[in-house]
DNA sequence: CGTCAGCTTGAAGGTGCTCAATAACCGTGG
DNA sequence: CCACGGTTATTGAGCACCTTCAAGCTGACG
């Protein structure tokens, strides 16, 4: 079977053949969408030699809140969420990253959050210090991981205005809507299924309240009929725009 | 008298002769500091012709959220608030910019969110096209912008957890905090002195709290003698150890 | 069938909000 | 100089929403 011609995706970069390729990189889901997609197959080559895949346990912690940490990673396969921690043990949630992002502080030696995996994870990690060289040479390396973080940083203010302003049950449909095209980025259609990928303590420590209100909350949202939710994770939402109502936050749209 | 010699900041970058410069940029602030600093001198004389210094008063609204903007700027005094709103009106302070900072959103054609002058603002604005067309071939613009968005990332996930997490007590506290440090970035004293540039009811927008909980809380944290304040705006903090001890929120530190 | 983690539900209490009145500040003009 | 209006900030009383604490439920797995 000739991959080459038949599988859509190659044809973005016809400049590359997949012979030339590490093994390693040659089926993997980040190779085009993730920052991967932007290196050359011999940076690619390169860096591929000093590159591990890696399954994370759900809950378990991929790095600590200050840590020095050496590698980078892509994430290839679940979520992954970043936590910050007052002194006496309050925790917030302050981002969530899905496949394929890029995972990593570049510029900067640690983390001012600690990385924990939120289901399952796969990862593909790599040394800093050649994606850093890497990126020093590549403008087009550099522009990708400046999308994503002005992308996150969209995010993280688009958050701040549900962590300070909105009530509990917005922060509730907030969340599940922020879930539903997250889940599945291509989805067009207004009827949507899907595993919440964290439990009730993550989503508690994301929006900023307590297990108990999500629990109350999420229970006044089924009984309104807009999310119908069985064994505390499935979701299927009928009607995205009346989800998406309930948390209008535009003046003009 | 022969600025060449004279003005220190002129050997930051002995490349550049000043006598090639546009006029408008020999004595500006964001000359070095700002992403001008990475930009050549035949980039700045061409930046230049389209570019004009304003002055914007307070309150005054620079850019409406979701309004297609034309113009970047560079902000040379002042402090600028971005800030989202509900459909119903609740507003929500999602960061504050200091000068030397940029002021837009590069690769996109709208803010989602507004931009208002907290205080009198001073500011370099010059068309969106010629910038981006610097970013897409001078790698270090981009880079310098990298930076900044990284920054701001940063700051916006330490403020999540301000919103999601702290009193309303530590909310303030952080924001003194805040400003102390911005309002000053080269200081290294551990007393501080400052005008707080924003007035009550930003207070609140950007601690997701009411300006009479502001208000109370300034009251109290004035009571236990850690900040003196005068004139509703004027700041003395003796020790900012001490104020820094009440946000504490890093387990190694 | 018992145990344990995760989730839901209930009752009571507290933090911050709403509504309302008062006070300080500031530029303008008599 | 003080009087004046408008804006901004403070203070008070009552209440609502979310939290806290506690108990019960559900499903997975031995």
């Amino acid at each position: 079977m000739d991959v080459v011609n038949l599988n859509p995706e190659t044809r973005e970069r016809l400049d590359i053949h997949n012979s030339e390729l590490p093994i390693l990189c040659q089926a993997c889901e980040a190779r085009h969408k993730g920052i991967c997609g932007v290196l050359t197959a011999e940076q690619l080559v390169r860096l591929s030699k000093h590159t591990t895949k890696h399954m994370i346990g759900a809950e378990q912690q991929i790095a600590f809140q200050g840590e020095t940490v050496a590698r980078y990673a892509n994430i290839l396969r679940g979520v992954v969420k970043l936590s910050k921690s007052t002194a006496d043990g309050r925790q917030q949630i302050v981002g969530l990253q899905f496949a394929p992002d890029f995972m990593g502080r570049p510029f900067s030696k640690e983390n001012d959050f600690a990385v924990e995996a939120a289901t399952d994870v796969k990862i593909c990690s790599f040394p800093r210090a050649i994606l850093d060289e890497f990126i020093s040479r590549a403008p087009d390396l550099e522009h990708r991981l400046h999308l994503q973080a002005l992308r996150e940083l969209d995010e993280s203010r688009e958050w701040m205005l549900t962590l300070g302003r909105k009530t509990a049950a917005e922060r509730v449909a907030s969340f599940l809507y922020f879930i539903a095209v997250h889940a599945d980025p291509e989805a067009t259609s207004n009827e949507r299924k899907f595993e919440i990928p964290l439990k009730r303590s993550d989503i508690a420590d994301f929006l900023g309240l307590t297990i108990e209100t999500v629990s109350r909350q999420i229970t006044k949202l089924r009984q309104t009929g807009i999310v119908h939710i069985s064994n505390n994770r499935t979701v299927e939402i009928p009607d995205l725009i009346k989800l998406r109502a309930m948390i209008e936050v535009n003046f003009l749209d």
